[in-house]
DNA sequence: CTATACTTGGAACGAACGTTCGAACGTATG
DNA sequence: CATACGTTCGAACGTTCGTTCCAAGTATAG
């Protein structure tokens, strides 16, 4: 090997094993590898991963294909970057959040929010996320299966927190899985004219799980 | 495995070319079709539209490469039969439940219960449907955007009955694509022995839809 | 039986796939 | 200027893709 592959995935970082918190300068090879993902994930969430090839990536960075494995060594680990970039995020930013919050009810609309606010600022990398989440094999896969999980657990005890705070009768499985469903489905139909702001579908949403339809437009006050 | 029954591909049927519709026998092409239909969705289900290739359908079907093609001009029209048939299927069904039913509650805990009922018969078939939406083009997958704006049609009705019969102030719409995110997601993480059976699953989400977990244990007497 | 239509598969097509190689470029430092 | 290294690309690798041709098989009708 004359020079070194590049593409590890902390290159040159002088210090700390802090992960993405990579502390430091933005190097030229930081600034253009973001820019590959991100065109590489309009790319993904327009033609799916399968379906995405790399001459269609090389157009659409405007790089040529043997360029682009300067930056990553393969295909499946560009998928991983993105997925696990974005996953990365907003689990951070739900956390950040959530320090602020108690009220057990409030930090479940609290996820609710979180989810749909970093979805209309990344639609594209959600939908990555979400529809290729079955795309990346053995250890890549089982990574990001590691961050969902914990994505996860935190929705399901802000379920339980809520059932035992007001002693509560319902599976919070279930219920932590089916608001999954409606956050996570929302990339298929969601139409910024017709559908409105993140807040405001969020307030919807939320009263929905919380209240349900038949109590959806003025959520009860608490006993 | 049940076998898809015919009235899909009308080929070259001796009978008559009138349309695709159910009658006349069930021929020798049209079994060996159905056969073939459950196969693909098998690996469709396992590896994806573009992530399956014609000769892992091949290898799963027992049948030559060029052998398949007597039954189907093309991957993507195979996909095609594959959707047709299972939206076809749940909606029909959904039509006739819904025509026992006259209470509006009661007729959204139906679509639950339909849409679940059908999913646990046919896990793999539902999957590639709501999993490869955006895969087929143009005619095609317009054909099958019809029956899907149908079944939402349905569906927002039945929000707007409730609504309207008890004068709630809800948004059908969000209500509405909330419900199928619920219900289509269940694909990604439905486990039998954890989650039980369709019933007791449909309860549940109904019970979250209509009366949410606030009050969801025990869902309240109607006015 | 022969004739006829329906059903199958071996072999191959051109195209597109993910990936690699080695040479050349750009730029900052000595 | 020369050196060194990070960056880029044209061209090609071997493989697999969806699809087709055509001959051979098999059931059914006359």
């Amino acid at each position: 090997m004359p020079t070194l592959p590049a593409a590890l995935a902390s290159r040159r970082q002088k210090t700390v094993p802090g992960g993405t918190s990579s502390r430091g300068p933005v190097t030229r090879f930081d600034r253009r590898l973001g820019q590959i993902l991100d065109h590489a994930t309009e790319v993904f969430c327009l033609k799916g991963y399968e379906g995405a090839s790399m001459r269609d990536l090389s157009r659409a960075t405007g790089m040529s294909l043997a360029g682009l494995y300067y930056y990553f060594e393969s295909k499946e680990r560009l998928l991983f970057l993105i997925q696990k970039h974005t996953f990365t995020t907003i689990l951070e930013k739900l956390k950040a959040r959530l320090e602020d919050v108690t009220d057990p009810e409030q930090r479940i609309r609290v996820f609710i929010l979180n989810h749909l606010q970093y979805f209309m600022s990344n639609q594209q990398g959600l939908k990555v996320l979400s529809h290729e989440d079955e795309s990346l094999k053995n250890s890549l896969g089982s990574e990001i299966a590691a961050i969902k999980r914990e994505y996860y657990h935190i929705c399901l005890g802000l379920m339980e927190d809520l059932r035992r705070s007001r002693g509560l009768d319902f599976n919070a499985r279930t219920a932590a899985l089916s608001l999954f469903g409606m956050v996570n489905w929302i990339y298929t139909w969601y139409n910024s004219r017709v559908d409105g702001n993140a807040e405001a579908l969020a307030e919807q949403m939320g009263n929905i799980v919380l209240n349900g339809i038949v109590h959806g437009g003025k959520p009860r006050k608490k006993s």
